[in-house]
RNA sequence: GCUCACUUAGCUUAGUGGAAGAGCGCUUCCUUCACACGGAAGAGGUCAGAAGUUCGAAUCUUCUAGUGAGCACCA
């Protein structure tokens, strides 16, 4: 590192790391490789996607994953790729072609359509890999699949003949969930409930066999009216029972004669007595319950709502053309001419919505495919036997009650951009296969739900050798809210077609929210865009924030300073390499024994402590806990207190101490940039180079990149006793900055300038080396500091004390002997009550016959110690005269 | 309606039975030679409420209140 800028500046350096790693082929997984295997498979964004937090958290976590399991000695697969995710993708281009040619995808043709599609893929598709690639991703960019590819496309169909010709896959007239914009049928999960503001209209209907006696039935859907083929009502219900097999006049279409508008009162137990008056309108054709209902009573099935989810033909004069909110208003107007109209009022309920097109999605009878889901037995007992965990576990359960409750899924759509159906028909005869069976066969004309294709994705993705080596992955990691509609469906694929379970582990990362806890959405406008975080900020700091950020199991509420704050950390980082590049000489040099100081040691020992953590924390997936761990061992411990005690080695001009310093500080500074790499990818390559750590190196030692250099192992024995780590000497140290600390709060009190330098005493109560009080000092900013073990301090003189000593602040003519007694008085009370709280707790017989003796033993050593605190301010109390 | 989370300092949170911790923010002081994207010293908490178990509860149990999520839905 020649030229240092007082400042990182990650523009000018991420760019150069990140095509130099690529270049290098760093991320690019050797299925030949005799290195235990990692691997995970990337949730696939949709090729329409456009990076943002959410991904931002997801693929941070991988990378921490996939660059620390490469460190540790594995050969990481993580494999990349999009989604082709039909309606989005073909909603997307169709506003495209109505805005820029003024054309529909019917105007086009089927064919021209799809090859529309594939251009604007080819063109407009990879932007949001460009933009995992600027946050750092090391993706191995030469396997990335698309959904479409021919293989993967291949994959598919045989998957859905497979599941045919095991009789899994139907075909039926079913009720389902139709979007009317999108034209196409959806599955249960792409629906989503909202609640609703609506009205529960009454109106009633003469009976038949007793004209003048009239029954009042509540819907929230008049329109439907036309559609009615029965009334219903629960044959237990003594008010209505006698009605059963009679029959009622439904009032619309008017213009109907009168025997057309008779329909039946059945009985159905699933007519509740207290909702609206207790009487059931049943349409069988548009609706869930009605048309179950409708099969029970051999109803006949009238189909009064289009596809587009304008009134049909046989909802009647009155209300044919129109659309249904326009529709309902129509009935009612109507229904109020015939007098039948009883009251209406408001009425909250949930209505279901198109997840795509956002509008109320209309209950259809139609033709669909259908799928029993395969493997469902052994995807439940592989997650429920904790063979598959999920982090955090209670997703296990929601997994599981989905898997009890599970439905057929309808896996057709009726759109244009995804996997043709593979079956065949000719003249009435039906086919499944994968490839046509000749001249004149003509292929099903719906696609396949696009999430039919991803629940392929752990393996339809691997080539055979890839497959070998990196089946199953080890860890999904992906957002909760797709977890029935891919991770569940991908546990089910995996068992049914390899038999094996496709990962080991999930991790269910929370929802991104912003500040207030509201999720982010282009509504609402609080979504900030990754790309500009990073252009302002540093991929590193993004990373480092959203991290932060991410408590385990829950959501995470990402603010802006939180970046702020990963962007200080790395100048801070930046800055204390800096320092290390100012003091000069050897690299790495080799660190004596002899020569350590009790600084040297204390900051050694915090560093194992660090790894320990950070391990615990990673193999937990708990991020926030390892950025914390790092955060305090990297700011608090190294540069507040290591940096600034070895300033008094640095410069006290024994050029052997220096140099051991300096090597300590290479040692330390060498681990730490590699535990952070996972973390901060680019600045710690950057400084890894920058600094000469990676000279000489062999390549698996980090020579070329970081990205090879071996993760930090946690000290071991042999090391602990070469450098003389021990608990005693880190005791000593740590009492020894305790004492500094008092020493600067008397300055604080005294109201002396932290730049001036004073006079200090020393009273010590055991022996100081030269090195240690040259420490205190420079942490003091002492000048003098003076030691007397015989120390006469005048009355009121600031002091502070402990175990190794006493400490003054001697201050001419401002002596303030009542505050110095107000203060330790303060400290002698609090003193007081601890001993008391402890000794009661200790003559309790209870606590001491049930206690564990490490508890008890640690209640008599708190208590020594506040007995001697006591007994140290009592002297000092005294000392200053009564 | 059912299920599951959550409630600790102004904010975000760590802490699964044995002295209430961190970051941000706040107060005061400091441009001393790595860093003002910085340094130093501080203030701030009846751990949502109640009852119980225990020698001992932020932590376990039960109830209550609030917040959030998922599932199921009544026309």
């Amino acid at each position: 590192m020649t030229e240092i800028p007082k400042a990182y500046e990650p523009q000018s350096v991420e760019a150069k790391w990140y095509d130099f790693w690529n270049k290098e082929g760093c991320f690019t997984a050797d299925a030949a490789s005799s290195k235990p295997a990692f691997s995970m498979v990337i949730p696939p964004p949709n090729v329409t996607g456009i990076l943002h937090l959410g991904h931002v958290l997801n693929n941070t976590i991988q990378d921490i994953l996939a660059r620390r399991a490469r460190m540790q000695g594995f050969e990481v697969l993580w494999l990349p790729g999009t989604d082709h995710a039909g309606i989005a993708t073909q909603v997307v281009v169709e506003k495209r072609l109505k805005k820029e040619e003024h054309l529909t995808r019917h105007d086009l043709g089927r064919e021209k359509f799809v090859e529309r599609v594939w251009k604007w893929k080819e063109k407009h598709g990879g932007i949001i890999i460009n933009q995992l690639k600027k946050l750092g991703c090391s993706c191995d960019w030469t396997r990335e699949r698309f959904t479409m590819d021919e293989r993967y496309s291949k994959k598919v169909a045989e998957v859905f003949v497979d599941l045919y010709n095991k009789g899994l896959i139907y075909k039926g007239k079913r009720m389902v969930n139709w979007c009317p914009v999108s034209l196409t049928a959806l599955s249960d999960e792409e629906v989503i409930m909202k609640p609703q503001n609506g009205k529960l209209y009454y109106f009633q209907v003469e009976v038949a066999e007793e004209p003048g006696t009239f029954l009042t039935i509540a819907t929230t859907r008049p329109e439907t009216i036309p559609g009615d083929t029965a009334v219903a009502v629960n044959p237990k219900d003594e008010r209505f029972s006698r009605f059963i097999g009679k029959h009622v006049i439904r009032p619309i279409p008017v213009e109907l004669p009168r025997e057309q508008k008779l329909i039946p009162v059945v009985g159905d137990e699933a007519v509740e007595f207290e909702f609206g008056t207790g009487v059931l309108k049943v349409t069988p054709a548009h609706d869930k319950v009605d048309f179950e209902i409708g099969k029970r009573h051999h109803l006949p099935f009238i189909e009064v709502i289009n596809a587009d989810a304008t009134m049909g033909e046989l909802a009647g004069n009155d209300l044919k053309g129109l659309d249904r909110s326009v529709a309902r208003k129509k009935s009612v107007e109507v229904l109020t001419s015939l007098g039948a109209m009883v009251k209406e009022e408001p009425y909250q309920n949930n209505v279901g919505y198109s997840e795509r097109a956002d509008v109320p999605i209309e209950p259809r009878l139609s033709e669909q495919w259908f799928l029993r889901y395969p493997s469902q037995k052994e995807a439940r007992d592989v997650v429920n036997s904790g063979e598959l965990k999920f982090y955090p576990s209670r997703w296990a359960k929601v997994f599981e009650h989905w898997m009890v409750n599970i439905q057929d899924w309808c896996i057709s759509r009726q759109l244009w951009w995804g996997h043709r159906i593979p079956v065949w028909y000719k003249d009435g005869e039906m086919r499944c296969q994968v490839t046509s069976p000749g001249e004149g066969w003509e292929q099903d004309h719906d696609v396949l739900d696009t999430w039919f294709s991803s629940w392929l994705w752990p393996f339809a993705t691997m080539d055979e050798a890839t497959f070998k080596k990196f089946y199953p992955t080890t860890v999904l990691v992906t957002a909760p809210e797709i977890l029935f509609f891919w991770v569940a469906r991908m546990i089910m694929a995996g068992f049914e077609f390899i038999g094996k379970k496709p990962f080991k582990d999930v991790y269910l990362t929370g929802i991104v929210r912003d500040k207030l806890g509201r999720k982010m959405s282009k509504s609402l406008g609080n979504s900030p865009d990754p790309l500009d975080l990073i252009a302002r900020f540093g991929a590193d700091a993004v990373r480092m924030g959203v991290m932060r950020a991410a408590p385990l199991g829950q959501d995470l509420l990402f603010d802006e300073q939180q970046v702020e704050l990963g962007r200080n950390f790395c100048n801070k980082l930046w800055n204390a390499c800096r320092f290390r590049q100012m003091q000069g000489g050897e690299v790495e040099g080799e660190i004596n024994p002899a020569l350590l100081t009790g600084d040297d040691k204390w900051i050694l020992s915090r560093l194992d402590t660090c790894i320990r953590e950070v391990n615990k924390a990673f193999d937990d997936y708990n991020y926030a806990e390892a950025v914390h761990v790092l955060y305090r061992f990297f700011w608090n411990e190294y540069c507040d207190w290591y940096v600034e005690a070895a300033k008094a080695s640095l410069n006290s001009g024994d050029e052997k101490l220096k140099a051991n310093t300096v090597a300590v500080i290479d040692f330390i500074l060498s681990n730490t940039l590699r535990i952070f790499h996972p973390l901060l990818p680019f600045i710690t390559e950057e400084l890894w180079q920058g600094m000469g750590y990676s000279k000489d190196m062999p390549e698996n030692q980090g020579g070329k990149t970081i990205m090879n250099a071996p993760w930090p192992k946690p000290f071991d024995k042999d090391f602990c006793e070469y450098y003389g780590l021990n608990e005693q000497m880190l005791k000593f140290t740590e009492a020894k900055y305790d004492l500094v600390v008092q020493g600067r709060n008397l300055r604080r009190e005294g109201n002396i300038p932290s730049n001036k330098k004073v006079k200090f005493v020393l009273k010590p109560l055991t022996k100081f080396d030269e090195r240690d009080l040259n420490v205190i000092k420079t942490l003091l900013n002492a000048d003098p500091l003076e030691v007397a073990e015989n120390y006469e301090p005048a009355k009121g003189t600031p002091s502070g004390r402990n175990a190794l000593g006493e400490i003054y602040l001697p201050m001419d003519g401002l002596i303030d002997v009542e505050a110095e007694r107000a203060k330790l008085k303060k400290l002698l009370e609090k003193c007081e009550v601890e001993i008391k709280r402890i000794e009661d707790r200790l003559n309790n017989p209870n606590f001491s016959q049930k206690a564990p003796a490490a508890v008890l033993e640690e209640n008599r050593k708190r208590l020594t110690e506040w007995q001697q605190k006591q007994k140290q301010s009592q002297d000092a109390l005294a000392a200053l005269g009564a």
